[in-house]
DNA sequence: AAGCCGGGGAC
DNA sequence: GTCCCAGGCTT
């Protein structure tokens, strides 16, 4: 009977879930500490991003921002050249933003109820749940990825966990299968995120999984069909050519708008045709086309990006012409070190090498 | 509700 | 090549 099966599954699912993460679970991530600072810096960078992504990330950024306090002193630029390569830069802007809501409107201490977390930018439900989880033991269930894996799995629940319905089951069902006991947050939240990310994946190891015999996907051989994949849909293709302006053993960058694709970053200009480069040149002094470097591809989610790269020699610069644009001529190894676009910096890489 | 926003790991 | 990841914001 599945009803039976539900119940006893609910019951249970978070006294197996707890002995099971504290036997087999993960122990020795950097971010499992109860500093709400340090929760919350690893909560916005596993957005979307996995694990082994983040370590070297999440080291380093600590190194230069040890505290919500010094990040909310930073500067944008410091923060965004600390992401770059990361992805999803409307993070780091985000998490800057917060870090000074943190200072100003909650007198340096982090706020410790789910409610007022997710006022943070950049903060939703899910994130809000897991540092206020993690940093204090709040009962307030995380609805991430893994979860969604985990439960559709156990409770046999089919749709896309993307779409709105099926999302708000998911968080009624996650609801209802919090421990009661609030000391068993930690170690019931970590897993949830570990029973997902290293039982339940793609190809999932049911003979070592705590939920096996209550799990409606066993039990039915449904794994591989749940939980239900996001629809199709063909991915566009988009053309740009990007100009790769070279003066000395410098090279022309400008910042791209805040919102949208890349925003805040560094970048290449952006040409609409390569007959813009050679009023482009004009304008700026006197110099050269090169010879052509080859197309560069770059895949995003939702469409692919062909960048036609036109490197450029200016021997010498027009007085004052600098001072009416918004780029900025910047030596190569400097410019390896901003915020730049994943492309754009394997570009300036294949400058300097 | 649907689209936008990166990069990379796993397969 | 495909799929999707410790999601949130905007329209």
């Amino acid at each position: 009977m599945f009803w039976r099966g539900f119940a006893m599954l609910q019951d249970s699912f978070a006294t197996r879930l707890v002995a099971w993460q504290e036997q087999h679970g993960r122990h020795d991530l950097p971010w499992q500490v109860s500093d709400p600072y340090r929760v919350w810096l690893s909560e916005i960078m596993l957005q979307q991003t996995q694990v082994t992504a983040v370590l070297g990330y999440y080291a380093r950024f600590l190194q230069h921002f040890p505290d919500v306090a010094s990040l909310a002193a930073a500067s944008a630029d410091e923060v965004l050249a600390l992401w770059s390569g990361l992805g999803y830069y409307s993070r780091a802007r985000n998490l800057h933003k917060a870090a000074r809501m943190v200072m100003d409107e909650f007198g340096g201490r982090f706020p410790d109820l789910r409610e007022d977390i997710q006022r943070l930018p950049g903060v939703g439900r899910s994130t809000a749940a897991a540092i206020a989880a993690f940093a204090f033991g709040r009962r307030e269930t995380i609805l991430d990825g893994n979860v969604k894996r985990v439960l559709t799995r156990c409770f046999g629940i089919s749709g896309f966990p993307g779409e709105k319905a099926v999302e708000n089951r998911l968080w009624t069902l996650a609801e209802s299968l919090l421990p009661a006991d609030a000391a068993q947050m930690t170690a019931y939240t970590q897993g949830l995120m570990d029973l997902g990310a290293t039982v339940c994946g793609r190809k999932p190891a049911c003979t070592v999984c705590p939920m096996v015999d209550g799990c409606v996907a066993a039990r039915q051989g449904l794994t591989h069909v749940l939980p239900t994949p996001r629809p199709k849909k063909a991915v566009p293709t988009r053309h740009t050519v990007m100009l790769l302006a070279q003066h000395g053993d410098k090279v022309w960058l400008e910042r791209r708008p805040p919102t949208g694709i890349w925003g805040g970053l560094l970048s290449l200009p952006e040409l609409a045709d390569s007959a813009a480069v050679e009023s482009w040149l004009a304008a700026q002094g006197r110099g050269d086309v090169l010879p052509s470097w080859p197309e560069l591809e770059h895949v995003f989610t939702h469409f692919r990006l062909i960048i036609t790269p036109v490197p450029v020699r200016l021997d010498t610069l027009h007085a004052n012409r600098v001072q009416e644009t918004a780029g900025q001529w910047l030596p190569v190894s400097q410019a390896l070190d901003a915020g730049l676009p994943a492309p754009v910096k394997r570009l300036l890489q294949r400058l300097s090498a």
